[in-house]
DNA sequence: TATTAGCACTCAGGAAGGTAGAGTGCTAAC
DNA sequence: GTTAGCACTCTACCTTCCTGAGTGCTAATA
């Protein structure tokens, strides 16, 4: 069956109705507020087709419809329209925006912060990605006689430190003479490329007497190995999800939060956006939202998410960049009854302001180089 | 009404039956279970004895009894014993402190996290206050032309950084000079000392060629600000409380975690043991805690709290040092029915053990100088 | 005088039943 | 193709009733 010009309009009203208020929708109601002049007897047979093309559900047989994960799919890609953010809402933002413009995992973290303020969802922000990164300095700097501080830093900007033990046999004049050699040795690698071997390579390139020195390239391949497993995810407004009737049962809020608690299934469910995505690409059909000029805003709604927690709650995510390089996402998780077009024009924004942020703050200097 | 030795035994075996069920204890019960060869009336007219003293509440007319925060208080300083920790406790604990030596901020991460697992309550752990603390070096590193990372490091190891932008004329020696002047000027000071003052007193000293790194000042000035300000706490295990009927109602459950996510006001909350013992230390009669050779544990009940969330909670808290300064705390949060004798010998157990790893990695590098 | 048996009383919580209202599907008329 | 009308279904809510746990009080007992 074709889904004529109509039945789009009784979809796209059901589907606006259900997301305000969280009630199933009954033919009458439809009937009253779209003022199409039909009665709900006729609404009724639509709906009921729309059921059987499975856009809508009935929870039970005397209820209204509620939208399917296919319904929503449907209004994401077809029916909604974009957003325009109010001035009130520009204004907020700015507001917000205003602080923190310190280090770059303190500005992701803000902006997870900001963007659970600002769409009342749950946001996250996953910390920039260091293994992609070219080592741009790499710096030992002592703090007393018996240790120092190693310091990482990447042309991203992402830096790491850790500060380690060493003998106190250790002149200070050797670790400076030491970080040069490491500086030069390491230097434009991206922390994938140092790996064990090469670690290994600049201890035989040594000379014997840099021997007591080799604690501290066994703590650089340490850090290296930890920001390697390291995936870091900032997620704020967890107590969100209480504003929405879908998570008032205490199971399914505690279900949901303990989730939400174990940051690696976090990460995981913020993989498969992605990875869903690009299945999509190998399809003709583009998503709405591919092709326009905006920050990419992906949607994962319902049961297209894999894991179990999330099929009944979707997430709408974007990339935020330093120059071409996707650095890492920030996103929002909700249930599937989410403001669609209202979250993806928030988070369009926030991400783009993001990225100018980033931009201005290392692409120049970047560039410079 | 003075409190006799067998209504002293009945409140000990109520609380304790309460503390392990949730449910309130009737007179019948503690008449087979105590084994005093008393009948279920003789109990009765005790437990309303206690009831009239104010030790017991009853939750209506026909429910058996509940223990009131005075009667949990009385409890705590003079009914229960030392709980010792079985072999099995023992070996969880150790096994799960193996992990994890790094960076001082990361190690209490890892200790809210190990004392939620270990209790089953909420675990919370407080970042070591900077102000207190001497500024031990203070270092500049040249990351590229236009931007250098501060480096700041107190005696007791706490370390903070940030990176800042400057003018891309300034040579890489004429940091280096600055670096060693600034370590000159402030080393030695404590964070309170150094105001705006003390930076303004530095950039009138310095010769009129520097100038073009007073923005360096402003930040370092900024740092000391935000470190005022600042009190990181970690929490843990905010899903723990899920597992206590106490929290089974969504509304609770929900103005509980809306606290527990409000990061400042859990740092009032815990510093609130702090005053009260204060105060208590005025009057002549010591809670029992306080005596013994163990860490510090402080406990609040319920209303003790003068948070209102935290009514129908109770705290329990250690302190933890690195030599004879207290750095921060830890402890945990649950409902006022908790198994108090359990949760002390857990916390003490687990602050000793952490003030063992941090003078071994802090103190005695301090002693040194 | 302290303890206990006995009994009437209270109250929360669950089961059973009954009702109202929202919404449907179907049929027959327009 | 649309609509009015109607019988039907189902949930949510209310009321009522009942049970069991536990109490307080009284009178008898050691």
């Amino acid at each position: 069956m074709d889904i004529g010009e109509r039945k789009k309009q009784i979809l796209h009203s059901v589907i606006n109705e259900y997301i305000a208020s969280a009630e199933p929708v009954g033919s009458r109601h439809i009937a009253k507020n779209l003022g199409l002049g039909l009665s709900s007897a006729t609404i009724r047979n639509e709906m009921a087709d729309l059921e059987e093309m499975g856009y809508l559900e009935q929870p039970h047989t005397s209820a209204g419809r509620v939208p399917s994960d296919k319904g929503y799919r449907y209004y994401v890609n077809e029916l909604m329209g974009d957003y325009q953010l109010s001035l009130k809402e520009l204004n907020m933002l700015k507001t917000m925006m205003q602080f923190q413009l310190g280090q770059l995992d303190k500005v992701m973290k803000s902006a997870a912060d900001f963007l659970s303020q600002f769409t009342h969802y749950t946001a996250f922000a996953t910390a920039p990605e260091m293994k992609q990164g070219a080592i741009k300095t790499i710096e030992l700097v002592p703090i007393d006689v018996s240790s120092i501080l190693i310091i990482l830093v990447t042309n991203e900007g992402v830096m790491k430190n850790r500060r380690v033990m060493i003998s106190p046999n250790v002149t200070v004049e050797f670790i400076h003479k030491f970080s040069d050699l490491l500086k030069e040795k390491l230097s434009g690698y991206t922390l994938e490329e140092i790996n064990v071997v090469k670690i290994q390579e600049i201890k035989t390139a040594m000379q014997t007497n840099f021997e007591m020195l080799f604690p501290i390239l066994d703590f650089i391949s340490d850090i290296i190995e930890d920001v390697r497993k390291e995936t870091d995810v900032y997620v704020s407004g967890t107590t969100n999800i209480f504003n929405f009737p879908e998570y008032s049962d205490l199971d399914k809020a505690r279900e949901f939060l303990e989730f939400l608690d174990d940051k690696q299934s976090v990460t995981k469910a913020l993989k498969e956006p992605e990875i869903a995505e690009k299945e999509a690409e190998k399809a003709p059909k583009k998503a709405k939202e591919t092709g326009k000029d905006k920050a990419k805003v992906r949607i994962m709604i319902g049961k297209e998410n894999q894991l179990d927690v999330m099929r009944s709650s979707s997430v709408v995510t974007a990339n935020y960049y330093v120059g071409d390089r996707v650095m890492g996402k920030l996103g929002i998780i909700g249930p599937t009854r989410m403001d669609y077009s209202k979250a993806v024009a928030k988070i369009d924004r926030i991400s783009r302001y993001l990225n100018k942020i980033l931009n201005e703050l290392y692409f120049d200097d970047n560039n410079k180089e």
